[in-house]
DNA sequence: AATTTTTATTGAACGATGTTCAAGGTTCCT
DNA sequence: AGGAACCTTGAACATCGTTCAATAAAAATT
């Protein structure tokens, strides 16, 4: 009972790594399965022993990004930075270098859409939650007034706008921005996102 | 020499015109050549008399939503504002907006990939850098001190930013945010960018 | 108007791809 | 060892984008 189901999860890992891999060097539209097969040692039709289809490898491999990205971002916010402010712009920075230093991996998390009618199982929902909480903490010391609900709107909103940043710096169509000027631009963004929000924070009684 | 080249003309816009409008019912994924034939009344091969293959019909329909895109917020933009941060705002709801009403189009734009080697042709680079524009007098008429170089990265950062709230906002991976709430919180984070700009451009002397 | 030359259109065929499945092999329990 | 349960295989299928020899149409020439 063990030999088998052994080696079907030792193959299984070395699918998954194999994915991440390929997806890293020729991008998501460059995974395929008759290549992950060879390169695991298998048949093409094997892979689907291993996993239900080509789309919960992928989900698998965004997972173990996330959770990469959600650790270098745990690094950025533990930092001791001088102020609650400079620690989103540690983290905001984190974020870009995370994604230009695994390009096609972030890309994949964000470009692989599954079929309509299957629905994306729950961990994978729970781990693009947890992304939002890095930045919990150090936006709460800045924005104490707000309400739970408006200060998670807040949080996301904030999370959206450097990534978009973050993404149509990185995108390749348009002219390519060097990644220094990017960071330094992140961070002038940031800083000026957080005073307008602390200035209005203080303007406002009730919030909107 | 003109029945023949009046046909295809003919048919070429047929073509584009059907593409567009499958992309938007069924998204980019599904864009297939045998249904745009059966569609326009040719044959599955006559697609690649029209057109060199379908990255380049993609890049039509592209550049057509593109165009509408630039109208929506050169609408926005010549609307009177009681200041050029609300133009700035109601640029940045128009944006939102046209996303919203055209969601697979307007995903179609980003998620689109050329194979590596191909290059993108000119028109269509040209198309997307037209859109920052759209920011420039209102954003100048808020920071005049910056030069024209830092002008066209803050502007493209600030355009970037309400990207990236869209883009994140109107995934339904995660959980999906009812239109108007978006809108008012793209609204608020605008007006602290801009508030928050503004501040940092009194404080510097220099930039950075 | 007839014939030749040039051009356009067709749809079958190719190569790739994700996915399935009957056939054959392996492993495990008794 | 023997049989039941399970696993793996690779050929086969359906669906793509794309190509191309053959066919039809148009244009040019006589």
């Amino acid at each position: 009972m063990t030999k088998a189901l052994e080696r079907r999860e030792k193959l299984r890992v070395d699918l998954i790594q194999a994915a991440e891999g390929m997806i890293a060097e020729r991008g998501l539209a460059g995974l395929k399965t008759r290549d992950l097969a060879r390169e695991i040692g298998c048949a093409n039709g094997a892979v689907y022993n291993l996993v239900a289809d080509v789309d919960e490898l992928v989900l698998l491999v965004g997972s173990r990004t996330l959770h990469r990205l959600d650790k270098a971002l745990s690094a950025a916010e533990s930092a001791d930075a001088p102020s609650p402010q400079e620690t989103l712009v540690r983290i905001a920075i984190a974020y870009c270098d995370f994604a230009a230093e695994n390009l096609e991996l972030w890309r994949a998390l964000f470009e692989h859409r599954m079929a309509a009618d299957k629905i994306l199982p729950d961990w994978s929902v729970n781990d693009q939650l947890q992304l939002f909480r890095h930045i919990y903490q150090p936006l709460a010391q800045l924005l104490p007034k707000r309400s739970q609900e408006q200060f998670g709107i807040t949080a996301r909103s904030l999370f959206s706008a450097v990534h978009g940043m973050v993404a149509l710096g990185l995108e390749q169509k348009l002219v390519a921005v060097p990644l220094p000027a990017l960071r330094k631009e992140i961070a002038n963004l940031v800083r000026a996102m957080i005073d307008g929000l602390v200035a209005r924070e203080v303007k406002m009684i009730g919030g909107g």
